[in-house]
DNA sequence: ACACACACCTAC
DNA sequence: GCAGGTAGGTGTGTGT
């Protein structure tokens, strides 16, 4: 590997660009070339083939780290982040950032909160070419100021406040200035004066911004030579060099685990600062700022506050927090996807480990299986079953029909599961234990009853048992990482390849895969013929392009939409049945672990944040119990013993008889720990899961001079638990007898929403705007005096509504 | 009436 | 230039 650094992007995208096509020409020699080594080995007739370097240039066959960004460069290779605390100096020029790790206090920024309030058209969204900004209400350091737009409201307006609630002040100060033109210039003004470090909004990266800039330009002012912030379309953000602009709702779309039902500025102050703002319906809104005046002043000054707070509750802390791990300024660390933001802590980690990071995975086009073209394919994921619907309720007695065989299987077993759950779980010494005689029988007298009565009324015990972060321990139990997934030729390769070899772990997977109807023949065809045709010019008028014209993205949608008109034409059908395959992965063992440490060392971080969130709220469960995934056999024995309500992927809600055995404590010798709590249905799983699921492959490098490793059996996927609840609510669906899964209820002993899951309600509140269109057209009917006059009035108001919906969806 | 494709948005 | 994954419910449109 050949490093090269670069003084200015700019050169390194010159070099860049130089070396791609290169690299490219490359590739496709290497690839045809091993073709043809195995077709020689094929042929018996292999031999070693030198080449003689002879130009540099044809022997570069990838190139690594080209696309990282400069700033995240340099703040991975300097080990510089957002949020904490340098001592910089210069010396002659030279500059040099000293970290203060003993600072944890976060700086003061200055921070402006803004809103907007503009004139709009009746059922229209504002439109900056048009319309007008009313108002502008901003909140800095608490204090709040409100810029009024006299051409506009009807009054001018004094100071005033809102206060939502005691924690949440907002006194304002009231700037009355003549027209749209004033304020913004006193706006822009008073941002000068102030300098904010970091300007925060509800949605201003597509609304405020943009419509404050657009007006700008109308009065004759540049956005940008006024306070540096421009808005940047086609990235959907705008963003300033000098300072931060922070869209809370960024925040609420990725982190708050609202559904989108739930993420209007309303809806999140309510559900996250707790309080129900000030609504006025935004078709009112104009006429109140010219008859109401008052009340719209106070309107407007509360989304400032909504925004000023969610900010300085919840984003900020959040963002900056995270700002000091990912080498990204606020701004893209807000913004950024989860899937970036894990990369970006993998390059952290890489580069510290001295590892160069892989390029992105690119599946291979054109696809074939079984003589037809693929249009995808995948794994079989996570699992979901809904099992029963209706109302369970602890303190209703409901039918049991158990199975003897599931509490004799329990009892058999008894001993092993309690020794689990002291030794493993509890991680105790067994003789320890004080009591372990008087928990098991008690445990058995109840296990023993449930035999002996299967057919049983009892009030039942709701419970769910959920694996606690699952993907990352199946990763972690299987040393599961992108390099360790091998093939045979792989492993043919490799030194410790011997016939009794354990460091190969073989675990089974579903593949799934969908095809055309078309057969790769017809595929060929159609494909030879698309590339003959042409296509409409880009512009009016101009020469007609050919398909090697389009680009690629253009090519395969142009070939894919000729191909499923084919397939519907010929077959009735564009896809195929999907297709399933059993297949088996091998896992390398001694494979370099970087990606399962790094993965292990962020489970833990999150580990010990949700321990420290548990006990901060006092919330500590005593019984953190460990345990297994259950495989679908084992699965089948839960129905045995109570009844299960609804699986999905990781967790069971199930119903258990009343009397079954649920928490139990040990009393232990040991003088730190002196009690240990249990939750029997949990262990009981738990041990299901390590028998089936404990690698006891796992090999950890000792010596790396000797190559020498120690094999161990890990298993951390462990199952959790929560209740028993009041009341659980399970949906039916229309058809007699069936059922629905990811939706349903639940209820806490004090009667509380425990959890409410997939119901309409946590959607799009489209409903509502339904029933305003269909009063606006039942109006609009009953207005006219001839049927035509009704027609064409609710025409014009279908007419207005298409509009604003285009809108709306853009 | 029925299936299929698709959009949208949720659960995990 | 950027984009985590699969499973599943509801509603609409379309073709047979």
């Amino acid at each position: 590997m050949l490093k090269v650094s670069f003084p200015t992007v700019q050169q390194l995208m010159e070099v860049k660009s130089d070396l791609m096509p290169a690299i490219e020409r490359n590739q496709a020699k290497q690839a045809a070339a091993e073709a043809y080594e195995t077709l020689q080995r094929s042929l018996n007739q292999g031999r070693d083939q030198h080449t003689r370097v002879q130009d540099y240039l044809d022997q570069i066959v990838e190139m690594r780290e080209f696309d990282v960004p400069y700033h995240v460069r340099f703040a991975i290779d300097m080990d510089v982040r957002c949020g904490q605390w340098f001592t910089v100096s210069s010396d002659e020029g030279q500059m040099k950032m000293e970290r203060r790790a003993d600072i944890l206090q976060r700086a003061e920024l200055r921070i402006c909160a803004f809103d907007i309030e503009t004139t709009k058209l009746p059922l229209k969204f504002p439109d900056a070419s048009y319309d007008q900004v009313m108002m502008i209400s901003y909140m800095i350091d608490a204090q709040g100021y409100l810029i009024i737009n006299r051409e506009v409201v009807g009054e001018d307006i004094e100071d005033l406040e809102y206060t939502p609630k005691p924690e949440f002040p907002g006194p304002f100060k009231v700037f009355n200035v003549a027209n749209e033109r004033a304020v913004l210039r006193k706006w822009f003004d008073h941002m000068r004066e102030l300098k904010p470090g970091v300007y925060v909004t509800y949605n201003g990266d597509f609304f405020d911004w943009p419509f404050i800039e657009t007006r700008a330009k109308v009065h004759g002012m540049t956005m940008y030579d006024e306070i540096g912030f421009r808005h940047d379309a086609k990235a959907g953000e705008c963003r300033s060099k000098c300072c931060c602009h922070l869209d809370a709702f960024a925040w609420v779309k990725r982190d708050s685990y609202l559904p989108q039902g739930s993420q209007g500025l309303k809806a999140v102050t309510k559900a996250k600062l707790g309080y129900d703002p000030l609504e006025v319906n935004p078709e009112d809104m104009v006429q109140f700022a010219i008859e109401q005046p008052q009340m719209m002043a106070s309107y407007s000054v509360s989304d400032a506050v909504a925004t000023y707070y969610l900010y300085m509750t919840y984003v900020h802390p959040f963002i900056f927090s995270l700002a000091t791990i990912i080498p990204m300024p606020p701004d893209e660390v807000l913004r950024k996807g989860s899937g970036t933001l894990c990369e970006m802590l993998l390059m952290v980690q890489a580069f510290k480990a001295n590892i160069v990071c892989p390029n992105k995975h690119l599946s291979s086009v054109e696809k074939i299986y079984n003589g037809h073209l693929l249009e995808s394919e995948t794994y079989i994921g996570g699992h979901v079953e809904c099992l029963e619907s209706g109302v369970f309720r602890s303190d209703i007695p409901t039918r049991f029909r158990l199975d003897p065989r599931g509490y004799e299987y329990l009892l058999d077993n008894l001993d092993r599961d309690l020794q689990y759950a002291i030794t493993v779980e509890g991680k105790m010494e067994l003789s320890s234990v004080l009591n372990y005689e008087e928990v098991k029988s008690e445990i058995k007298a109840k296990l023993e009853a449930l035999r002996d009565t299967p057919n049983r009324e009892e009030c039942p015990l709701i419970y769910h048992l959920d694996v606690a972060a699952m993907y990352p321990n199946i990763i972690l139990t299987n040393r599961l990482q992108p390099p360790s997934i091998v093939t045979d030729d792989v492993c043919a390769a490799c030194d410790f390849n011997r016939p009794e070899k354990t460091c190969l772990r073989k675990l089974e997977w579903v593949w799934r895969g969908e095809t055309f109807m078309a057969t790769r023949s017809e595929y060929v065809h159609l494909k030879n013929q698309i590339e003959s045709e042409q296509f409409p010019s880009l512009t009016d008028g101009g020469p007609p392009r050919f398909f090697r014209d389009l680009d690629s993205e253009q090519q395969s949608s142009k070939l894919k939409d000729r191909l499923k008109k084919y397939c519907q034409k010929v077959y009735k059908r564009v896809l195929d049945k999907p297709t399933t395959e059993h297949r088996i992965a091998g896992i390398c063992m001694r494979e370099n672990p970087f990606y399962v440490d790094t993965v292990k060392s962020f489970r833990d971080r999150r580990y010990e944040y949700k321990g420290l969130n548990k006990v901060w709220k006092g919330k500590l469960a005593a019984a953190k119990a460990s345990g297994s995934q259950i495989k679908t056999q084992e699965a089948a024995r839960s129905p045995l013993i109570g009844k299960p309500l609804e699986l999905d992927t990781d967790g069971i809600w199930c119903a258990l008889p009343g009397s079954f055995p649920e928490n139990f404590t040990f009393k232990t010798s040991n003088e730190k720990k002196k009690s240990l709590t249990i939750s029997y249905p949990c262990v009981m799983l738990n041990v299901d899961v390590a028998r089936n699921n404990t690698n006891d492959q796992y090999q950890t490098l000792i010596d790396p001079v000797r190559h020498i490793y120690k094999t161990s059996s890990e298993c951390s996927i462990e199952f959790e638990v929560d209740g028993p609840y009041k009341a659980m609510i399970l949906p039916a669906s229309k058809e007699e007898g069936g059922v629905i899964k990811k939706r349903y209820a639940v209820f806490n002993h004090d009667g509380t929403l425990a959890e409410l899951k997939g119901f309409e309600v946590k959607r799009r509140g489209e409903l509502k705007l339904i029933k305003v269109f269909q009063s606006e057209v039942f109006e609009n009917f009953l207005g006219g005096t001839t049927l035509e006059e009704c027609y064409d009035a609710v025409a014009a108001v279908a007419n207005r509504w298409l509009d604003m919906l285009e809108d709306f969806t853009r």
